[in-house]
DNA sequence: CGACACATGTAACACGTTACATGATTTG
DNA sequence: CAAATCATGTAACGTGTTACATGTGTCG
């Protein structure tokens, strides 16, 4: 939904043909979020289905334009007017991941937060070289930048509390004593 | 992705049948993720298509009990041994609506922010009731409210740190003095 | 008995995604 | 001229989502 969203509200600002809306989307969302150019089309396709666009016959210079109707101004005014539900957040997968590795034996729930982490960091930096890339003429850029930014910082701390977490619930197994109990090479073997 | 996933990993841990696998879901996830009971069997259909689960034939009780097959193994194992791709992160729609809202005129930028802010608030004050009630027995449980409070904390501040980006590079109109010119009237009329 | 939870499944659709085909135009 | 970019589109598929049909068991 998310992209349909978008490109109609940038045809609301003004109407454009295919190739053009994807430049005008990456320029905000920067290399972060790649539109492939096929999707614009099956999405405007969709859009004009629902008629909240309509091909603006003329154009200048022999392109698709579209433009939003009546009805698509209504949408993109709604959208802008309505926040976005956090009743019911998007699922998200490394909560889920970790959710199950905490609860089914066999699991190297350390293995699996050490590795993500790592991860996070590698792409919050790659965030921060960006950001410095940027100049004030890229605000929405930035911007988009700084979310990433903050949600990783919050994924990090948050890998690190279930650490905490875990470690006061289960303690850490010790490398060198006594083996593991052999009982569950269920999971993963 | 996301639901196979979870799904293929509850069974990986003991076979199940759909209902079962529905509870066992939301016994880690809460009310937060609810899995219609369809999504499941649909879901399952489609990993039996994949061949990473196959039906096991004696029932305990005229359940359609699945287990998971050889491969379905090496994608479990292989989802907990590989991080969470945070190279290209999913998109978030939020950062999306003002990274759009803040490039095309007539949005009330500020007022979308502080919408947002109130709901994302609300939520996050839901969050914080709900992890009140779980015990320790409800350890995944308590780590995705957890996982939401941190995500939501974030999204908070990056709302504010939008704000102030945005009076430093763009003051506020001033509701009383003169009129805001006419010109722009395009977007959301 | 009636309502409700348990249980299984199907059909239809939405959006997102990619691979492919095709042609015009620009540029080294 | 060859390669790259611009530009438009289609076909096919994947997951997620819901609405519906259907039946069994249980409990007040």
């Amino acid at each position: 939904m998310s992209i349909r969203q978008a490109l109609l509200s940038l045809l609301a600002n003004q109407p454009m043909y295919g190739y053009q809306l994807r430049s005008e989307f990456e320029a905000r969302t920067g290399a972060t979020w790649p539109l492939n150019v096929g999707q614009v089309y099956t999405t405007l396709t969709r859009l004009e289905r629902d008629g909240l666009v309509e091909r603006a016959g003329g154009d200048d210079d022999g392109h698709a334009v579209y433009r939003v109707t009546d009805a698509g101004h209504a949408e993109v005014q709604a959208w802008f007017a309505t926040p976005v539900d956090r009743q019911t957040p998007p699922r998200d997968e490394l909560a889920i991941k970790l959710a199950i590795a905490v609860t089914v034996p066999g699991v190297d729930v350390r293995g699996v937060i050490q590795a993500q982490r790592t991860d996070t960091v590698r792409a919050l930096q790659e965030y921060v070289r960006l950001k410095s890339r940027g100049t004030d003429e890229d605000l929405a850029w930035l911007l988009v930048l700084d979310s990433l930014v903050f949600q990783a910082e919050a994924e990090v701390r948050w890998l690190d509390h279930c650490e905490s977490r875990l470690a006061r619930h289960r303690p850490p197994p010790v490398p060198a004593a006594a083996p593991a109990p052999v009982t569950d090479e269920s999971v993963v073997r």
